[in-house]
DNA sequence: TCTAAGTCAATAAT
DNA sequence: ATTATTGACTTAGA
């Protein structure tokens, strides 16, 4: 209990202040462990003892202070502002826990490294803008969202006003506009901004985000504190971020600043909790709230979502919709066929031009905006999928060991976008014809071996052609490895095909390739801007085909045996594809099942892509 | 204007 | 109830 109790204090605690500790945390003498998710290279001292000094300092103070009574207050605004009342939270939160305008840090933005030099100075005049938009739309929540949100939002306006404007006083100017036009947004847990100091110190050091959201997992679980508290609390993200997050890191080396950031209260968040002087109020009052609002159901504090709706006094929300509410739109949910259908599409051309976007939405009956979103998120995925096999496999490769087998979670498999790639099987098919029903006609042709393309549906013309190709491919079985890159070359592939066409070429290509990250990274880009003059599919590529590339592409990434094996402990990697593994326990299986059906049909498009760009191309397209 | 990176938040899956 | 997935959006950069 008391792990948890404290735990909790912490989260608490950071969330009204940005960091963690108190001052008496600090003892630079305990020195943490190092962590092992900082790399070492850097600068010689850990994290942990810095910040605690430093971070302490800047807010603290305050935070302790009112975190308790901070906490409640926020509660009762939250109920004010759903009532109406919105503007007051505001104030409380930041001139009660930041202080002045001026004493809020936020570095961000400006984080450059120029900035580290910790002066404070600098930061304050520049506000990094909190990401969310003001305005949500929607936003139903007024709700709730409370105070948090509110606040988000508030600050953010007033920070644009600052630095519009520049004066100090822009807190309160902020205000009053914003007020007035108060519109109601996406809700933002709000944590504290990141101090200079803190974000000097961890923004630039090498961090193994895998070991460190290892270690924040297993922290979690520990204490029973669920990513949604642990989000809005410490993160100042929703669950779901947290568990994309949490689940596959992207390197350390590939976040942006703003990435980053999560991270680095992670280590935050674990600094505190080893340096342990937490927060300690902060419980008692949760504890409270709980039972005189109820709010809190589910144990969290406040959450949002249940919450909002629920505590909130039922009354207001419905005015309080009013406007916005409405504007809540009904989620979209494709249907496993046109995920298929558009799948395909994506390995035809993963950046479609306008006229294959709107086949598509008309073919698919969607509407244009949900397919470039489908292809925006998509290839956001796979990207990132790649990555993170890349990430896993050195990690795990070298170290993997050292921490201990592993990262039972990240491991294997990563699931989302895994999905899409599932989807693929060969179980497609059926749909298919079914599918949107759309056409489907003709295609059907193409084999089942190759049974995810065969689809088709979409890009009727383009179908054929794939088709075509397809043909080809399967066969590849062989190299394990191949799947793998296939996995992460997944991105990569469609390029070739398409974009390159003239340009792919080379050798050297391949070579680059090879590594697999980064380059695989790159690679995405590249195909893309070679494609985009292209666009307009697949016939832009076949037409140039210069054979070339393929070869190039194949072969690189067969060498790069990107190990596998993530997942299991075991063995060797090369079982990968085939991987066998069967065994164990089912979930495992499952990741595994699924991993191996991506690969090999990863592999098999791959083949296909670059058969299809080095041979016969032309001809087949043509098709 | 387009894309990548980040996120949110609804909803699916456990 | 918590976590995972995923369509939609926002922001930043080119």
């Amino acid at each position: 209990m008391q792990a948890q109790h404290h735990a909790l204090l912490e989260i608490e605690s950071f969330g009204r202040g940005a960091v963690p500790a108190p001052e008496g945390q600090g003892e630079p003498g305990k020195v943490l462990p190092l962590p092992a998710y900082v790399k070492q290279e850097e600068g010689g001292e850990l994290p942990a003892s810095v910040c605690s000094g430093t971070i302490s300092g800047s807010s603290q103070t305050p935070l302790s202070v009112l975190s308790p009574a901070a906490f409640v207050q926020n509660i009762i605004r939250k109920v004010k502002s759903e009532i109406g009342d919105a503007g007051t939270y505001f104030d409380q939160h930041w001139s009660a826990e930041r202080g002045p305008v001026s004493s809020m840090p936020r570095p961000f933005t400006s984080v450059s490294p120029s900035l580290s030099s910790s002066s404070s100075s600098g930061y304050s005049a520049m506000p990094r803008p909190w990401p969310r938009a003001e305005n949500g739309e929607s936003l139903p929540n007024s709700e709730e969202a409370s105070a948090a949100e509110e606040d988000q939002g508030k600050l953010v306006e007033v920070k644009s006003e600052v630095e519009a404007s520049g004066s100090g006083e822009s807190e309160s100017l902020g205000r009053l506009s914003y007020y007035p036009s108060y519109v109601p947004r996406t809700l933002k847990p709000t944590v504290p901004p990141l101090t200079p100091e803190q974000y000097e110190l961890y923004m630039y050091r090498e961090v193994d985000t895998l070991e460190l959201t290892r270690q924040v997992k297993e922290k979690l679980a520990k204490n029973g504190i669920c990513q949604r508290i642990f989000g809005e609390k410490v993160l100042g993200l929703s669950q779901g971020s947290v568990s994309d997050m949490l689940s596959r890191p992207k390197p350390w080396s590939k976040l942006t600043q703003k990435g980053r950031e999560p991270f680095i209260r992670m280590q935050l968040w674990l600094v505190d909790q080893l340096g342990q002087g937490l927060v300690q109020s902060v419980n008692y009052t949760l504890a409270y709230l709980k039972r005189r609002y109820g709010l809190l159901s589910t144990g969290s504090d406040s959450d949002s979502p249940s919450t909002r709706s629920d505590c909130v006094s039922p009354c207001l929300a419905p005015s309080d919709f009013g406007h916005f509410s409405q504007s809540k739109k009904a989620r979209v949910v494709l249907a496993a066929e046109e995920k298929e259908a558009l799948k395909k599409a994506y390995l035809l051309e993963p950046y479609p031009s306008q006229h294959t976007i709107e086949l598509l939405g008309s073919q698919l009956s969607l509407k244009t905006n949900t397919v470039i979103n489908w292809f925006h998120n998509y290839r956001s995925r796979m990207r990132r999928e790649v990555l993170l096999e890349g990430y896993q496999d050195n990690d795990t490769d070298p170290e993997s060991s050292s921490y201990g087998g592993g990262y039972p979670h990240s491991t294997p498999t990563p699931h989302s976008p895994d999905s899409d790639m599932e989807d693929r099987k060969p179980a497609v098919f059926h749909s298919r014809s079914k599918g949107c029903g759309l056409h489907g006609e003709t295609l059907v042709k193409v084999k089942q071996e190759a049974p995810d393309n065969c689809e088709g549906e979409e890009e009727e013309e383009e179908q054929v052609s794939t088709a075509v190709k397809f043909p080809c491919l399967l066969k590849n079985e062989e190299e394990a490895d191949d799947c793998h890159k296939s996995l992460r070359e997944d991105g990569a592939l469609c390029k070739t095909p398409l974009g390159t066409p003239g340009s792919l070429p080379e050798p050297g290509q391949s070579v680059s390739r090879q590594d697999s990250e980064e380059k695989l990274v790159s690679d995405p880009v590249s195909f893309k801007a070679a494609s985009e003059p292209s666009r307009s599919s697949l016939e832009v590529s076949l037409n140039s085909p210069s054979a070339a590339s393929s070869p190039g592409l194949v072969m690189s990434v067969s060498p790069v045996p990107s190990s596998s094996a993530p997942i299991s402990p075991s063995p060797s990697n090369a079982a990968t594809s085939s991987d066998p593994s069967p065994p164990e326990n089912p979930k495992s299986n499952k990741n595994t099942q699924r991993r191996n059906e991506k690969m090999a049909n990863l592999n098999n498009i791959i083949h296909r892509l670059e058969r299809a760009a080095n041979r016969e191309e032309t001809l087949e397209w043509e098709f």
